[in-house]
DNA sequence: TCAATCTATATGACGCGTCATTCAATGACA
DNA sequence: TGTCATTGAATGACGCGTCATATAGATTGA
């Protein structure tokens, strides 16, 4: 039976894909035009950014992220390939990798969270 | 530079993220576990039922989500091999098609939208 | 009525995310 | 110290969504 209740469950889950996948893909189309990256590649852009000097571990990132480890290492993969950072052994846990913006991506990244910032605030501040 | 502003925008915005994955991966465990449907599946099931006893068609569906046309149309396949499905062809405009539930479809499409109420209210409803 | 154009859907190539698995390094404990 | 379980990360197979295109049917206008 669908109740009154229902509905609105429904409508409000609506509201949320829409608005969702109306940022996301207004973001993924400028990113992707602008800078050549998608937008999960500028999210682990932006969360390696904000370690600043801090050591930023894969394994941090997947906490950070909805994204699965393995998606977040495939990720790295196209950044480390672009050259836009890099990996680097953790010399106190050899299993662990910490990540390093190198100059392009410094250079990307702040290029990036200019139009970025400004998509969201298109999108979400209404 | 990062204003407070730019800092509350990233976190509306990880937010958003966080809670959509959440609901949506709920979503695809459940109703996979339990009906051997993905979420997008649902999806159309749920909107060819709406319909009713109107005619559905494709054309509709895609101005009713965010589906591309063609992800529609690659759902619909599924949803039609698994049986839970039927393309008609219109007679006003054969370049149409129109959808309708077997009764399969329509039996499982009831029981699916129970459980996907109930997992609406459990992550949307705070 | 015949082109030229447009519209509704389908399809194939491709990229990406997920799952399951693997591998190496670490930890725990006897 | 040796075994067994655990952890951080990478990898390959696979499914799905997207983009660009194809195709058949409709529409327009001379």
């Amino acid at each position: 039976m669908a109740t009154t209740q229902d509905r609105q469950l429904v409508e409000q889950w609506r509201g949320i894909q829409n608005s969702y996948f109306r940022t996301a893909s207004a973001l993924e189309r400028a990113l992707e035009a602008r800078f050549h990256i998608g937008l999960n590649e500028f999210e682990i852009l932006d969360l390696v950014a904000e370690c600043a000097d801090a050591e930023c571990r894969m394994k941090a990132l997947g906490e950070r992220t909805p994204m699965t480890q393995s998606a977040v290492s495939k990720v790295v993969d196209r950044l480390e390939k672009a050259g836009l950072v890099s990996r680097q052994t953790c010399t106190d846990d050899r299993r662990s990798l910490y990540l390093e913006l190198t100059d392009a991506g410094r250079i990307l990244h702040a290029d990036a969270a200019v139009e970025h910032r400004s998509l969201l605030k298109e999108n979400l501040g209404e």
